[in-house]
DNA sequence: GTTCAAAATATTCCTTTTCATATAATAATG
DNA sequence: CATTATTATATGAAAAGGAATATTTTGAAC
């Protein structure tokens, strides 16, 4: 009689966080694929179109713990993809940026990256697209601000 | 003149990633304030109303790999919120359930995101969780299927 | 201008994850 | 039924991540 009522069918965290692996995936495995891993990707992209963040901006921006991202962003000036600067002003703080080379890389990835979305949308429909990005954008500025 | 256009910002795989960290974020804070890991906690919930899955289940269920469940279910063996059993009929295969004492830990938990997610619905209004619930069910149902 | 608090990043230590592969069991093929 | 392929899980070494804290710098209060 009992209409196999798991917790986790409706839950909607669960839920949110199945549909963003499951719509990660595969491109996911192309960036691994081409070397870069997802934590890195997030760097790359999240650097591409600003003039350079601040290492406490890159971390909030990709999801991630400062420490993290301070060792990423260590590893990454060594393979001459990002510079680290110290802020003149306020030297607490060290803004980071893409290099030409780290550019070129990006942009690959990110051409991927948007072949891989039109593919999605092609499959999904963009009018459902456009739903779930609004809602997705509601939800981000309503839920409770961490911290 | 140029409308600061960042890739990220409208990249519907950075939506649905950042949506869900922010979603998550609170309610994660709460399970590790109680001692368990967001992975343990999947793992439990995932195994929550079921008889028993797999470790390749759990895995696939958890948005997780297989050694990382392994490894994991390992030591809540250990800790006696889960057992182990070989498939009589294939002995390849491992079923894994909770123990009493997992049940009852697990219910805990679920009692306190069930709160939560109470709470994220008085927060954005349930017409606009139904959206998203909607528009996400069809996302994991229509996107390339993993492998 | 000292002293104290706050902010940004670095560091350390430890756990977890990941990648590749090994092992074991079953299924399929000739 | 012996051989090969496939499937499920385990294992091990290396990398990454996380929590707590240290360090450095700035800002505030008096």
């Amino acid at each position: 009689m009992s209409t196999q009522h798991r917790f986790v069918d409706g839950y909607l965290l669960y839920l949110l966080a199945r549909a963003s692996s499951v719509a990660s995936a595969e491109f996911h495995d192309q960036v691994r694929a081409s070397g870069v891993s997802v934590a890195v990707w997030r760097v790359l992209a999240s650097l591409k179109g600003t003039d350079g963040l601040t290492i406490g901006e890159l971390a909030s921006r990709c999801l991630a713990n400062q420490p993290a991202i301070s060792k990423t962003v260590d590893k990454l000036v060594g393979q001459q993809l990002l510079t680290r600067t110290t802020d003149p002003d306020d030297r607490r703080r060290a803004w980071v940026a893409l290099t030409p080379q780290g550019e070129a890389r990006v942009d690959e990835l990110i051409a991927r990256a948007q072949e891989h979305q039109d593919r999605l949308i092609a499959a999904i429909g963009i009018e459902e697209i456009d739903t779930l990005r609004t809602a997705l954008t509601r939800l981000i500025d309503r839920a409770p601000a961490k911290k």
